[in-house]
DNA sequence: AGTGTCCACTTATTCGATTTAGTGATGCTC
DNA sequence: GAGCATCACTAAATCGAATAAGTGGACACT
């Protein structure tokens, strides 16, 4: 392992008496390969003796790409589920001798570029992707392996909360700020989608910005105009926080006035006060699925991974 | 560019007519080697007629490593300065033709040792190890340009600051769990140590629990003990957001009963209510440093990258 | 006896770039 | 005009593994 002499292929084949090739096929139980179990056996005991591990640039040059998934997450800020999802990701590629190599930049199109071109990955994942209209270059990419289909089930679930707690009118809470982009545009539309389908009265849009200032400008002016809205749910936890903030400054408070939700119980929300109402999701099942589709793998757990509700002091 | 037949040295040799070694020598401005400048604009030329890319995984089998290092974050949090020192190393080696790979696992030895062994990374940064007393395999390994140096510098910021608003007892607030381990140890001693050069009176610890009940308890205990104690500096943001729930709940008010100040300066800082004071520290510089250190370059900045107080409604 | 079929392997090529060790031609010096 | 250096290159080895294409021998079948 240290760094005088790795052990190579050729030194195994030397110890056990056969030649490179013999080694290669044993050790890769290459099919269509006829060869006794005595030699098999000689040629694993020196491999685990020189202690050999395979030198992956070399595999990889050879076969044209590495063992390696690149996950691109885009704008997705962690503290989310999204570290299940990694995780969950992580694991199920490793059980296929794979590796998982996270870019977390942004926008930034050519340190991607450069990633790509360094890593040569055997796929490339992009939870992006599904928010934005364009689809690139179209080099090597992958499924997200349901992550989107998920954001509506998830989307469902927070909306369903509500409408059973007995709201009738809520508004949906979008990040002012270009950032969140497509993705608010879409847990938007899946709102309108799930509250039309359990919902009693409307939905509407609230934009929460950066400065307070003009999140309580617009939460007061959704008040003014329909002060028959008794819950928000908000795109995230940040977002949620938003309305929260807003709320102090207008002397509202939570459930009372206006109960809040949040989406995807990021660690803060049990710290605020009140303490933030979310909806926890389970990454890492679709964290495996994702790692699956990547390699083009069939599924394997039919049953869709769910989110719930934690419930806490917002709501 | 695309996927039928990428351009390689031996196209470009064909085409300009020289040999691939001739055409290695020229792209890579091989020194000790005398082509007139003639032949080397043929073969730029025809390299970029030809959209020539260099394969990384090629050339990194031939030269022992690739051009990568691996950036190894432990269990540092995102939302800190740590984004900035990521863009910023992460610039510094695409201008020395390098690239950064991020690992955010935390203890997870295998993730690592697989990541290493696929990307055979020049050098591996490790952040979380100036924390931790085991230096562990000696593998390659290299410097953090700098960064717990600064961890000093910063924590002086942050107690400077109450010194100078007049405070002369304060409370350090660590994070109860052991996930912080090593890290709160130092930014404790650091504190002691900067709080006995500018401090007029003594600074005690607070340990900051995630059940917000223990965290109350230790608050009021220090209260009882230490009523002259007026400012609490915390670990981190969300150290300083325990101590102020926990305030909520033992129905005490900053800065009036206590002031508070967070530590590198998180995106919820300002939305918190009462909003949160905390130091804003430069992550780019540093980044920048440890690349440089990375790479066995000189440092170029010899100033040192600063650290600021961004003063809030907490104190 | 000749042909064919497995078996148990090996040889040699390939992936794409880097680098050492040349080689032929020219010019310069003594 | 022999000796030597310099120029402008090239041939071939190398990194480590994967694999297509053999190769010699044992055995069966007709």
């Amino acid at each position: 392992m240290s760094k005088e002499s790795r052990a190579t292929l050729k030194d195994v084949a030397r110890a056990s008496g056969v030649s490179t090739a013999t080694v290669s096929f044993v050790l890769n139980d290459t099919p269509g390969q006829t060869i006794p179990e005595t030699t098999r056996d000689r040629v694993r005991e020196a491999a685990r003796d020189l202690g050999y591990t395979p030198h992956r640039l070399a595999r990889a040059l050879r076969e044209g790409s590495s063992r390696v998934v690149l996950l691109k997450l885009g704008d997705l800020r962690p503290g989310h589920s999204l570290d299940g999802f990694v995780t969950g990701m992580r694991h199920e590629l490793w059980r296929h001798d794979y590796t998982l190599v996270v870019h977390p930049g942004g926008a930034d199109r050519a340190a991607l570029a450069e990633l790509v071109a360094t890593l040569a990955p055997r796929a490339v994942v992009d939870l992006a992707r599904p928010y934005q209209g364009d689809v690139g270059d179209g080099e090597t990419e992958g499924s997200d392996g349901g992550w989107t289909d998920g954001l509506a089930a998830h989307t469902m679930t927070q909306l369903t909360y509500l409408a059973e707690r007995g709201h009738a009118n809520v508004a949906f809470a979008v990040p002012g700020e270009a950032a969140a982009g497509g993705l608010a545009a879409l847990r938007l539309r899946y709102a309108r989608e799930a509250w039309s389908a359990v919902g009693a009265g409307d939905l509407h849009r609230v934009s929460v910005a950066t400065g307070s200032a003009s999140t309580a400008d617009a939460l007061r002016n959704l008040r003014g105009m329909h002060p028959e809205v008794s819950a928000v749910a908000a795109f995230d936890d940040e977002a949620a926080f938003r309305v929260l903030a807003a709320m102090a400054d207008l002397d509202l408070s939570a459930p009372g006035d206006l109960a809040v939700i949040g989406f995807d119980d990021g660690p803060y929300g049990a710290l605020w006060r009140p303490s933030l109402t979310s909806v926890h999701i389970d990454g890492e099942g679709f964290g495996r699925q994702a790692a699956r589709a990547a390699l083009g793998i069939e599924p394997q757990e039919p049953a869709a991974p769910t989110s719930v509700v934690v419930q806490r002091g917002s709501t």
